[in-house]
DNA sequence: ATTGTTTTTGTAAACGTTTGCAATATTCTT
DNA sequence: AAGAATATTGCAAACGTTTACAAAAACAAT
């Protein structure tokens, strides 16, 4: 680390130009200013243009503190995330971000890391912040608890997955489905022995996912083996080291099914550090379809998801809510279930 | 997408629940309220207690927006980032948001997909909602003269990279010695024609690594040539567009220095794609090592950057200089040039 | 019991906006 | 030129906190 000699300079502590000082320059009284900057009808023109003058003049930034104050709205909405590395969670944050901004409101970004400390902290930060909105894509099933008691009113659009039998709207893939045609895919591929790999039993998809699965061994005739199905968490490494035992101890399947495509990729790696082939010796699928999935080098067959779109979608319903909140109407509660598309690449046929 | 049935719930549009109401049903005014929420010393323990549990009974959310008014302060960072589905951007912010939790403060995270538009107009935003501080990793040279006129007194630390000849504090990477580094690396690996692959010229990165790139050269007495020097942006689509077409054109360098590491995944698969392989037919060293450049599959020779130390830095600096900004001293400014690392994989040996 | 300390509590102003209502100024009708 | 109608402005309260200062209460020392 190298740091070139750093200067010191004196702050200038000037105080912040108000309203109130714009109003007492222009001659006006400070509501006389507010409805200028606001373009509110019911300025006569001149005064107008006299006041944005004198404003930018002064370089006048307004306090959106103060105006949330009074006008109870920050359009400002929450985005809780466990993964800002998992590639995944990006491209959901984008269309999110796209949505919003369409919208006039912008995204308060959290990430919490897996950790259930960090998504409770935060969301209630959120909560008083006073964001208008937060879109939640929760860890695990403890979110509903503490969250209800957490934001209170305010509305929450679940994203990516949600928690049994909530009340609230939630926009999410389609696990079953997607776990079945993982499943099935691998199954026509010729594969008799199908493992699963997977995070821990509270997570929100392998539920889902898993069940797909089951379902598509039974509906072939094929048994579901306890020993092939394995759990972990989410990260790469897991997905290594779990094929790498199972390959060392001399009892793996001939095809693996991996609850998302960090792990998938990790698998992948497993097997060739083992000295094996995919998908010669074991196929994989994953879950995501994230960017690096579609690599020349990597190939993973995998299902996707739309998660542009599924962020999309989420601050869309928000934003529905938090308009019906505001008027008198009843709100909407939306639940909606995206399809998922098997894509087939190299690591599986 | 398929949509299971929507329910109405009626929205309960109960007021919030302030101060004042705890005050009025603990019998005491509400600045004691408020001295007890806040740990505040001078409350009989009898009071606090009482207080206190009124407060989480009737399930009280104190109000910031309301706080920072008076305090003027809002324990809040803006962050403004490119690309967050560069993987680079993820771990920086990783390193930021954990230094900033532990100083209490939380992040607000911007993406600017790169545009210009975008990023003033966040940095606009970030002023009107009075963070308490900005770390702004920036397009190109440009921001300074908007970034001045917005932000006014809001103490900024640039990351990642800075403008050239900045007042404010930043955390870089010493591009210079980065360029040097990867292009001698591939020097020494006995190439001799060895082409760089960037960004637009307005990149902030591009003349640091452009420089060092053509010192190692002179070094090495080996000529400059201009039509193996070729700019367009940081995708990586871009990469494997201009690499293709220079081997289409029968004239390419043997070796290639890529300005981000996802330009070099996009020349490592348009070599690949054009039927030559890597490194045999053409070496390529990238810049930033993010994650997947060291897998297996991939293998990419890099200029490590320490990312998420690098966020850290950023952050301890930004709250060095608001803790200053607070008190009378005069606030230190510091600029910082982390030393880049070469990581020798498979993509150039 | 009286006074002096110290601790606890209350009062009221401030933070920078928005906005309903009243007051004033302008324009239109005749 | 006067009155009516309308457009523009000002006044003041409100939003939910924090905090200096004053007041009151509790305790200690005599």
């Amino acid at each position: 680390m190298i740091e070139t000699m750093g200067r010191t300079i004196k702050i200038k502590s000037t105080t912040e130009v108000t309203i109130k000082d714009i109003a007492r320059k222009a001659n006006v009284s400070y509501a006389t200013v507010s409805r200028a900057l606001n373009n509110k009808r019911g300025v006569r023109e001149a005064t107008r243009t006299k006041i944005l003058d004198l404003a930018s003049k002064m370089s006048y930034t307004p306090n959106a503190i103060a105006r949330g104050l009074v006008k109870k709205q920050t359009l400002t909405l929450g985005l809780i995330i466990p993964d800002i590395t998992n590639p995944f969670y990006p491209e959901v944050a984008r269309g999110i971000e796209d949505g919003a901004a369409e919208g006039g409101f912008s995204i308060f970004l959290c990430n919490t890391n897996w950790e259930r400390k960090r998504e409770v902290h935060y969301l209630r930060l959120l909560a008083e912040k006073r964001v208008d909105g937060i879109i939640l894509a929760p860890i695990d099933n403890q979110v509903e608890a503490v969250e209800f008691s957490l934001t209170g009113k305010i509305p929450v659009v679940y994203v990516s997955n949600a928690p049994r039998r909530t009340e609230h709207s939630f926009v999410v893939i389609d696990n079953v489905l997607g776990g079945f045609l993982a499943t099935e895919h691998l199954i026509r591929a010729g594969h008799r022995t199908i493992g699963f790999v997977g995070s821990t039993e509270d997570s929100l998809t392998i539920a889902g996912r898993l069940k797909g699965y089951r379902r598509a061994l039974k509906k072939y005739g094929l048994p579901v083996e306890k020993k092939y199905i394995q759990l972990g968490d989410f990260k790469q490494e897991t997905g290594y080291r779990i094929v790498r035992r199972m390959i060392a101890e001399r009892d793996y399947p001939r095809a693996v099914f991996a609850e998302n495509d960090l792990l998938a990729l990790g698998i992948l790696q497993g097997v060739k550090a083992s000295g094996l082939s995919v998908p010669g010796d074991v196929a994989v699928v994953g879950f995501d379809d994230i960017p690096f999935a579609g690599f020349p080098e990597v190939q993973l067959t995998t299902i996707n998801q739309p998660k542009y779109e599924m962020g999309r979608k989420a601050v869309e319903i928000l934003l529905e809510q938090i308009g019906g909140s505001a008027g008198a109407q009843p709100v909407q509660i939306r639940q909606i279930y995206l399809i998922p598309q098997l894509v087939v690449r190299k690591s599986s046929v």
